[in-house]
DNA sequence: CGGTCCCTTGAAAACGTTCAAATATAGTGG
DNA sequence: CCACTATATTTGAACGTTTTCAAGGGACCG
């Protein structure tokens, strides 16, 4: 099974009622610019429940076609490339209600890998579908438009000269308060991915994270149990993450 | 002056010629596309050409409403940010033919300032009525999402883990091949920026930028001569940048 | 001609990496 | 249920790259 893959649409949920897919993360993407229930419906048909994929299994990889983006149901996800000594560069992480493939628009293919770091179901959306539909009703040009550049200047926030600290508690933040987003708590979480990931993804050496992490919990700023992480205080993260944190 | 200031549509060179700004670096993303002489048309009227800006004037700054993105038409162009000690963070760099302001569209302002080089001349492009026209026009659509997309992979581009050199290689490199990309000599051109900012693009001290060139330089790679840049064998400089440059 | 900013160079220090090894955990098959 | 293996994590010590600090030289501009 991929994303790339052509599946007939076989929808989970088309049955009498409207409610356009409620569990799927891009119609709260969509809901809040005031579409009516054609639009909605049109967008229903493009729309498909793809998954699950388990642990390690992969949704796409570097040079799949590419012909559709997805959003996150449930678990979580990791892209990546690999470079030629076979090292990886982990490029994200995907909670529920965030789309993966975007930076794929511009190619022919997928540019980089897609794994499932847990058991993770998907909302498959054909784009040359979803940007024929974007001809025709401005917002979902506009959600596109502004899902893209949100995504440059996410791309550009670890791009910084920032330490190790700075780094890791930015990312604990941001991991919090996209749990927060989706109604989970802020406060206690749990890290889906290998320090290795985390490592590849601030580039960091799992060492140093496993350090940082430590240096933190000493210092009373969380506490770590395994993937278990519980934010004991944000504000002093904060402060510690500020300068990435800015924007 | 500056871009988010509304001004009236004195366009500069409306006369009876339907050559679509010729100048105009947009035209050369769209043209491709197969746009007919109406399309062109349409595009023409909400092109403004402004400028010049000197050497140091700002083009936009942070927190200027965002209502146009940019093409450069001649010049160069820094975009930063600058963090709450006053440590620029510089984002990147835009030479002839190169758009400013896509990463400001997931906002209401300008993420970051934009500052002018050297003497740099611009069209602006009115980003709601783009965007109007992308609704009408697929292929303006599709160039919009293209570039947005290309703008997410060039920023995961410097947020590797690489050695000073390898970034500076591939800084280099990339410079020559947009150079050539718009008829310049891919072999000498010049750096229209300081060595500060080099390195705060490249997450790197002046005093590494000077002494990464200077290594080059002793090694054959390139000659240097204040800001005047020759490559002196690519292919050793490719083979510095290649874990970089791979993509 | 003086001043300012940019660039270069050297030496010391810091941060993160690398290497090495111990510990812990989960998954597998007996 | 337990032993066993592979994988993930933690920790320590030495090393290396880049930064920091300091100072000198050079170009451009008034």
């Amino acid at each position: 099974m991929s994303l790339s893959l052509q599946r007939k649409p076989a929808l989970a949920d088309d049955g009498d009622e409207l409610t356009f897919c409620s569990t799927c993360a891009f119609s709260k993407v969509c809901l809040p610019h005031g579409f009516d229930k054609a639009q909605l419906r049109d967008l229903h048909v493009l729309v498909e429940h793809i998954g699950p994929f388990h642990a390690g299994e992969h949704i796409f990889r570097e040079g799949d076609p590419f012909n559709a983006i997805a959003a996150v149901r449930s678990g979580s996800v990791k892209t990546y490339v690999v470079d030629s000594v076979g090292r990886e560069q982990v490029q994200g992480f995907f909670l529920p209600g965030e789309l993966i493939g975007l930076n794929a628009i511009s190619h022919e293919a997928y540019p980089c890998d897609a794994v499932a770091l847990e058991t993770v179901l998907l909302c498959r959306f054909s784009f040359p579908m979803l940007a024929a539909l974007a001809t025709q009703i401005s917002g979902v040009q506009a959600a596109l438009f502004r899902l893209l550049s949100e995504d440059i200047n996410k791309a550009a926030l670890l791009a910084g000269n920032f330490s190790a600290a700075e780094r890791m508690a930015a990312f604990l933040l941001t991991l919090a308060k996209r749990h927060q987003a989706r109604g989970y708590s802020a406060h206690r979480f749990q890290l889906t991915m290998a320090r290795t990931d985390i490592g590849n993804y601030l580039r960091l050496t799992p060492e140093t994270v496993s350090r940082v992490l430590r240096r933190f919990q000493d210092q009373g700023l969380v506490r770590i149990e395994r993937r278990d992480v519980t934010l004991l205080d944000r504000d002093r993260l904060h402060t510690v993450a500020r300068e990435i944190l800015r924007a």
